[in-house]
DNA sequence: TACATAAAAAATGTAGACAATATGTCGCAT
DNA sequence: ATGCGACATATTGTCTACATTTTTTATGTA
């Protein structure tokens, strides 16, 4: 799992087969580790060009990061980086809050001692990250270590909609994280207790700490000072002569 | 075979905007209308002629289908029409009980006097539906009530997600349903007792009615006996000479 | 007759060409 | 000098042709 510094294009003229996902997951983690910052136009000719593919398969892996949230393909405009507004932010962190709720009452139930191993496992390379100051690198742990709980809950569909959650809350971050960014480390402080609740198996409490978890993360964030281009329309609302 | 009984086909020649949107609409509705059984391979040479478009606009459908499991690629295969196996119809209606049940508790919350009118004139819809034995009506009907319900809630994720989620509930049903349907007009009644608990603003009593009737859907379903395909296998096994 | 192999047909995957649309620039009239 | 309009450029949308893969059919042999 090397995050990939600078766009590694690999060509593998040999399998075909995985040619898109490779493009895609290039892309995805490029967009994700803010290589690629919000609003950046993502021209199907230069990508094309960069990975040695018609447009025709770069259209193919934009569409599906357009359905994903991670992209806005813009009629006759062509894709850019999403630049989630702060409603949709608030929408996507509230849904995480519905959402791993469930999961959580349904990882106590199918929690295994194995999984407890994995999910400390992971703890420890979130703590790694976080003392060698791997921002990026964490920001991904982070995501990865709620996937892992959607994982042992055994919903696959729920599963493939955290995964998306996590993503656009990746993207959230990067775009309105907060000034007071000292306490980013109680997040892994926070997956440890989620952890020992859900050791010690008492599921309301590993609910109210995970619901708790991400409130914190939702209060980190800054999103109420820039609301992009959505409120041209209020902000010049009644200033044109031809309006009412 | 030609499993393509009538798509209805209108042609909007001056338009070429919403054209996509147009054939997508069409195909939604023939598959979730149950005019395309599960299973069926759905040709771009075929559609594109059908639709009189190139394999490009189809292909681009198809591929929005897939993301929302509607429609099954396989690599150098082609599309088919979904066929969700027992486990994914548990996961989709256990999916639905973890969402909903949020849904419902914002429901309580933001709900006003017009939205409850809304609702009542969708359960007079849904009854009619049913007095005429119009069935796949009445099933997106049904579905329609869930989504109005996500909308009230006023978070876009989740009702695009429920959206996915509805879909997938309809061929499930198609697929899954059992011998004994003389309790279907019970699901009218159950969205009759969800709509007076709202209406109490009783959010406990609302959240149980919604989980209960996601429940009774799932048990009005014969989800043990058929597993297509893989079942073959199974069902096959020690006929043959060769097995053990 | 049954099975294995190979050729043929059909469908999907990709690439490039052309058409439609949006953006940017220049010129002209006021 | 400013504002409007037409042309030029660039990008996306769609179509067609070709390459690759899968499926079917045919044929030869045991």
């Amino acid at each position: 799992m090397t995050p990939v510094t600078k766009l590694d294009v690999e060509q593998k003229p040999t399998k075909a087969g995985n040619q898109d996902e490779h493009i895609y997951g290039q892309m995805f983690a490029a967009i994700l580790e803010q290589r690629l910052s919000p609003g950046t136009k993502l021209s199907e000719d230069v990508l094309g060009e960069i990975f040695s593919v018609s447009r025709t398969v770069i259209r193919k892996i934009l569409q599906r990061l357009a359905h994903e949230k991670v992209v806005n393909i813009l009629p006759n405009r062509g894709a850019y980086v999403s630049e989630p507004t702060p409603d949709e932010a608030r929408d996507v962190l509230d849904a995480r809050k519905v959402v791993e709720e469930g999961i959580m009452r349904r990882v106590i139930k199918n929690i295994s001692a194995s999984d407890i191993r994995h999910l400390e496992g992971m703890l420890i390379e979130e703590a790694t990250s976080i003392e060698r100051g791997e921002h990026s690198r964490w920001v991904a742990l982070s995501g990865d270590f709620h996937l892992a709980l959607a994982k042992i809950a055994g919903n696959e569909s729920l599963t493939d909609y955290l995964r998306e959650l996590v993503s656009r809350t990746s993207l959230i971050h990067v775009q309105y994280q907060s000034k007071k960014m000292g306490n980013q480390s109680c997040s892994c402080e926070e997956h440890g207790d989620i952890i020992q609740a859900i050791r010690e198996g008492s599921e309301e409490k590993a609910v109210q700490l995970m619901i708790d978890h991400l409130q914190v993360c939702e209060e980190q964030l800054n999103l109420d000072g820039k609301e992009p281009e959505s409120d041209l329309y209020e902000i010049f609302s009644g200033t044109t002569g031809s309006d009412a």
